[in-house]
Parts: structure tokens; sequence; C-alpha cells
DNA sequence: GGATTTATATATCGATCGATGCAGAAATCT
DNA sequence: AGATTTCTGCATCGATCGATATATAAATCC
């Protein structure tokens, strides 16, 4: 199912030395540009016009380097992903219990959709992206956001384990309840919401955490 | 600024007896059928020729009869809040308290996006539109999305007043919380989520209600 | 019934869509 | 050096985009 062996196609990781002439431009900051793009528009509403102007190259370059509208955009997920999704999950990740997991998950990403770097569209491109009509980019981003809820989810149950929430609780549900938020707050973000009000959702959703881990329900 | 005032025109909203031949389709009919196209693929990625296709007319009648792509969508989104969004705020309205309001609004939005009617698409045609590049829609639709802002805001105002909520609370952040609890239901449902985690969602939203707004952050 | 008015059906408009053919330029290979 | 390989710039492909011109059909007005 691999698109092709051939040298010098498709993802081409290193600078792989090759015979013929060398590319004129750098890949990868052409590629941070054509994210840029896709994360402000959206798949349908950039042109390759709209690309090829502001990765500064034609469009025949475009598609030796990338293959394809399609292509393109998947590099651009994976740029994407590499370059800002992970750092929302550093504290996440190093976090000595769920609760403490969860708020930095919510206050960095409060900060992330909000621009905090310069140049960076607000709101999160995998939350997003609306590629409806294309299944095979549609089936992708789908996978990428599912990645969220299974994170979540393996956090509260190890957190199960060592005793800081009770077994009694649903961990599905409140993995959903916290990757809704994570969701949300994207909108906000898109519509021109300053950071200190998404960090204010974030401090309200966790204003309630010791009632809903505590609770039943 | 209005476009015109020849008889016939624009919206027409009653049945205006006219002169001439009299139109072969029911408009409100197409304008339903345009809307769910619009709503499930969004703007930028219906055309025309599908818009044509499920209203079961021809391009001159669609643009004599609502004037533009654009004039089409914005009649699209009246039609989608007329006929769907109202039915989310019924319960809300008519709590007595600000807390079974926000409850009913919660619940009643996990039945809605989740396609409780058949035909109708998952998440809410508002939160989900992705309009960037064409000013005037991207205005109107962001207008819309304010309105549930103001309705929470509005309603935690009067709970104050009414002694439920302590005046120590912010009602912006509580407002904002729950519209983003909201807005991520939607690209749960957008996705796919069943009815019943949209609906545990907006348990456990609730289920910190008491320690959130009885806590001074 | 004739004039007028409005809607429909067919065909098509210029512009733009995503994507390539081709010739020349710039590198490595022998 | 010449042969080979790869990339770039220009031109353009067929398809589709949103939107209309034109001619005919179906209603009311007089």
């Amino acid at each position: 199912m691999q698109k092709s062996v051939s040298p010098s196609q498709d993802t081409e990781t290193t600078t792989a030395r090759g015979r013929g002439r060398p590319r004129a431009f750098d890949r990868e900051d052409a590629l941070a540009k054509a994210t840029h793009l896709f994360w402000r528009k959206g798949y349908e509403a950039t042109s390759i016009s709209d690309l090829t102007a502001v990765m500064g190259i034609g469009s025949p370059s475009l598609y030796a380097a990338f293959g394809s509208k399609e292509a393109l955009y998947m590099a651009a997920l994976g740029h994407y992903q590499a370059r800002y999704e992970a750092s929302v999950w550093r504290r996440f990740n190093s976090a000595p219990t769920a609760r403490e997991a969860v708020e930095a998950l919510l206050t960095d990403s409060a900060a992330a959709l909000t621009g905090s770097l310069p140049d960076v569209p607000n709101g999160c491109m995998v939350t997003l992206s609306s590629v409806a009509d294309h299944a095979d980019l549609a089936e992708l981003v789908r996978a990428a956001r599912s990645v969220t809820l299974e994170r979540l989810e393996a956090r509260l149950t190890r957190a199960v384990a060592a005793g800081e929430v009770p077994a009694s609780i649903d961990i599905r549900a409140l993995a959903r309840f916290v990757q809704t938020v994570q969701n949300g707050m994207s909108i906000l973000a898109r519509d021109g919401a300053p950071r200190v009000e998404l960090e204010a959702v974030a401090q309200m959703t966790m204003a309630g955490w010791d009632s809903r881990v505590g609770a039943d329900a």
C-alpha cells in the first residue's frame, strides 16, 4: 500500500544526497509555511496558488516535493504534531498526579491555542480541521483527534491503579469531559477569545475536579 | 444599504401573490435541503451543483430565489436557527434555577447534536462552520456564536440577583466554561461520539457545579 | 385574447481549480 | 569533457467553480 520506494520522492526525511540539480528551497521551511496556511484557512479553502505564493515556489516544485495537495496536507499535519502539539503534552506527561496532569494540559492548551508564539494561528489545527469529503484525510484527522482521548484514559487508568482516583469513577466519561473542554477551547480561541479567558475556563474545569472524582456519578 | 425593495425578491417571507409564472418548487423545502447540505459539508466544500442537485432545481431558479451562494448560506443559517437551535433553549429558558437551566441546555444539546431526529447531521451548524475567508459570513457566524455566551451570562446574572449564585463568582468565566463544553460537544458529535457519551459529559460538567459555584475562584 | 410579468430549461460565460508537459538550468557520474 | 539525473519557470491542460444570457413556458392584468 506504500506510495513509492523511489529515492527522493514522498517524504524524504533527511537531506538525501541526490545526483541532479539541487532543490532551490528549504523543504522544512516551505512545509512550515504551508502548515500555517492550512491551519488558518482549512484544507478546501486553501488553493495551490495560495500555497505556492506563501511557499515561494512554483507548482511543479510543490508537486515534485510533496506529491499532491492531499499529501502536502498530510505532511503539514505531521509537521504540526511534531512542532506544536507535542509541547502541550510535556507537562501532562511528567506530572505526578492525574489531577496536575489535566490541569497542566488545559492550562498549556489555553496558552498554545491563543498564539503565545508569534505567527501562530489561533486554535488547534487538528481539532478545527474540516475535511469532510476527503475520506482519507478525514480518517487521518479523526485518528489524530482520538489520540487525546486515549492519552487521557491511559493517565486516568494509571491514577486509579495508584489510588489517586477511586475505581468507581467512569474513566471514559471523565476523559471525554476533559477532551470536550479542550476541544471547546479551540473554537473560543478561533473566535478571538483572549488567553486569560481560556485559562479561566481551565480553572473552572479544575474547580469541579474534586467533587467529580469524589462523587459516584 | 438594503439589497432591493422590489417585490418577490430577496427573502420573501410570506407566499406573496405574484403576477407572473408561479414558482415550481417550495422555497422552504428547498432551503431546508440546502441547509442540511451546508450543515454537513460546510460552505466552501458545497458547490452550486451540489445544491441544485439536492434542491431539485436549476441554477437560475436558485439565483432568482436566493440571490447568491453567500445569501443562500445566510438564509440557511436563519433556517437552522429557527428550526433547530431554538429547541435547545426551550428548557433553559423555563428552568427555575440557573443550575437546572445549564443542565437542561447541556443535556438537550447532547441529544440535538447527536441526531435525535432522522436526517439531521451531527454537531452544530453554527459552531462547526468554517467560513474564514468570507468576511461577511464570518462576522455573521461569529455573531451567532456569541449569542450563547450572552444568554448564559444573562441567566447567571439573574441567578446572582436571586441569591442562587454568590456575587463573588466570576459570571463571565463560568459562562465561558459552559459555552466551551457545549462547543466541544459539537466536535465530539461530528466525530461520531454517541449520544450517551455526550450526556455523560453533561453530567460530568454538572457534577462539579456546586464546588465551582461555592468556591471563590 | 393580447400585453405584461415571472420562472424554468438549456447552454454557456470568464475565472479558477488541481495538476502536468516541456525545455532549459544545475548538479553528479564516468 | 560528455552523459545522466533532477529541479525550475513558463505555459497550459481538462474540469469545475460561481454566476448569467437567452429563449420558452405559465401565470395575472386589461
